[in-house]
DNA sequence: GGTTTAAAGTGATGGCTATCATAAAAAAGT
DNA sequence: ACTTTTTTATGATAGCCATCACTTTAAACC
């Protein structure tokens, strides 16, 4: 049967996020159109009228996860403390979509790769603003300590033993914390 | 045909070897069984004489790949720039397989995952015996480099424009390097 | 209100995958 | 030399997946 148009748009909406959702807790390769399609509550058949292919659908999903995520209004310290807190670690479909996705885009479309690459882009830029220090330092410290986050959370979340999984997450945190406002080595701020 | 014990072993080496090999590559879910026993010159049928599934075959490698990865023969410093160099970040196949692997090892089995987790638990206290720096400090530097390190590699695999896939690696390289023995913000050691 | 249009539902297809049963054949042991 | 063992090779099977042709049905438009 028809809808409306504007449910149309509503389907295609719920169809990225949940599509997104998905692919952040699973992977792009361990799920399926019929998948997606039923946790958006509709029938497999009808995917294709929304998108053209698969490799469509994780191209505006990624681009739909990374355009929703603004950091932008939280504090920098205050950010990277939620970034590397067990919290996010354990919520892979709601977290960030670059350490929940970046290592799997890598096998996917130039265009998936693109969408990838403008969100890390626009993460960079976003940070060098935020952090603080001499100014020629700025753009390094944000990608050294983009890194750093990304590969924690990578990290934590495939270790088994959660001592080990969140001593990273804590000590990576002392250590960009350290870095990015005080002079040498003291315990991670407390907020 | 039968073959004698000695090629029987040689065939299992040769099959992690080159499975070891293309799961980096690829990831895990995109290498079939058949294609791993093409690559090692055998027919797909016999691989179940040598491994009860693929799920086997994935700690297996990934327990051989982790294995012989010592990086404890070089300096920290030649250690680190290896491993921030472009060459490392476009040798995948035979690249470090906690930064190529460890996001796909999420998804695996609890074995494949307890693999991964010992793989990281001997790199981070084998360069915690390393950094220099003040005692307490070292097992904290050596985790948040290790992070940095994964990271870089992994986002600077999925970026597609190469003059930022090149400022991660170089930049996150200067940030650790400083951390690790220089007082401010200097250029990369050169080597 | 009737006609057109297009989105969702149904069902099928072809390709790919892991897995396994069986055959063939050579090494190991006597 | 002969039997037994065990590994490799062949071929088949069952399940899953993306994709698409076709039908149904309700919204859009006159």
């Amino acid at each position: 049967m028809k809808i409306s148009r504007e449910q149309m748009a509503e389907n295609r909406q719920r169809i990225l996020e949940v599509a997104s959702r998905l692919f952040r807790e699973k992977g792009f390769e361990a799920v399926g159109v019929a998948e997606v399609m039923k946790a958006a509550g509709l029938t497999h058949g009808s995917f294709y009228g929304h998108f053209s292919s698969k490799d469509e659908l994780i191209v505006q999903a990624l681009a739909h996860a990374l355009g929703q995520r603004n950091g932008a209004s939280l504090p920098l310290g205050a950010y990277m403390e939620e970034y590397l807190s067990p919290r996010h670690r354990d919520n892979r479909a709601g977290g960030c979509p670059i350490s929940g996705l970046a290592a799997d885009t890598l096998r996917q479309t130039p265009e998936a790769r693109a969408a990838m690459t403008e969100g890390v882009r626009a993460q960079i830029d976003g940070m060098s603003e935020k952090v603080e220090g001499p100014d020629a330092d700025r753009r390094r410290r944000a990608i050294a300590n983009w890194s750093a986050m990304v590969g924690a959370t990578i990290l934590a979340r495939v270790i088994v033993d959660p001592a080990l999984s969140k001593e990273i997450l804590t000590e990576t945190l002392a250590w960009i914390d350290d870095g990015a406002d005080r002079p040498a080595s003291a315990p991670a701020k407390a907020e």
